[in-house]
DNA sequence: CAGGAATTGTTCGTGTACTAACAGAAGTTG
DNA sequence: CAACTTCTGTTAGTACACGAACAATTCCTG
């Protein structure tokens, strides 16, 4: 009768909606990495994190595995390029791939920046146990999906 | 001794950063409302559901209430200014202040949105079970600070 | 009351994020 | 092989989001 939580029903309190707190959660975090890490932006970070893991990628394959659109990817990996830390080259056998790796200085970024960045997965789950903070984590990939 | 969750020691994938993951979420959520909102983003709405919530405010009263800095709320309350949802004028006995409200247009254009913002909580909560829905709103909460 | 401090709103610059439209290259099918 | 389709990257436009700097106003405190 007094659920709130009913979809058709109940009152609706901005402040209790998921997208709301889903957002701030986010603003935190982001808060936290810039603290952290202020001269790379988390999205940067992404971008060159996984080109570290993958060892090389094309733009778009690169946008895809860090849930970026095409134009998105674009912008990001141009700031990594002017800054040294990604190599771009067109792609041999397809004319419309741009291959992509990780400088040098890329590398060497990531590995000194690695440490910070597990600090910073850590403050954002600080406030919770870490029983809690995994359950959490279970819960919110699910509700990414994919 | 293989514990990827620990924050100094394993190792570090992108995919299972808390980080990563919420701006996974936030992109699958903002994906729903844009599907089942296009007329209004989740910002403007929001600005116009506290608004409505709260009767009156002055701008940086406001976005403290919807968790937007100053710059941020201008520009969302600019555009549904522009769309005759909100009326601004001069605060009489503070000079500084911009006295915000809802116009009529704005009231019922909240009221006609209601039913589908609740859907949009709903669906994007559709990945969980209830019980799991409501562990993971407390514990996003807790997480979101403040 | 005078002068410093805090608050309110504005502007600028940078960086995501997505849509839509586009060109060129590659793949598919009749 | 030619037409169609898909995929790749680019550009333009709109909308958050935040830091920094600023002017006007109000508050506070000596």
């Amino acid at each position: 009768m007094n659920d709130n939580s009913d979809a058709t029903t109940g009152s609706y309190r901005l402040d209790d909606q998921v997208g709301f707190i889903l957002r701030r959660a986010n603003q935190r975090h982001l808060a936290l990495f810039a603290r952290d890490i202020p001269d790379l932006t988390p999205t940067q970070f992404a971008a060159l994190a996984k080109l570290c893991e993958l060892g090389q990628a094309s733009q778009n394959a690169l946008g895809r595995a860090t849930a970026m659109d095409a134009a998105t990817i674009k912008g990001v990996i141009d700031r990594l390029r002017k800054r040294g830390l990604v190599a771009a080259r067109r792609d041999a056998d397809d004319a419309r791939r741009v291959h992509l790796s990780a400088t040098d200085q890329g590398q060497q970024l990531y590995a000194a920046l690695l440490p910070r960045a597990r600090e910073i997965s850590k403050e954002t789950l600080a406030p919770l146990a870490p029983r809690e903070a995994a359950v959490f984590l279970q819960l919110l990939e699910k509700l990414a999906g994919e």
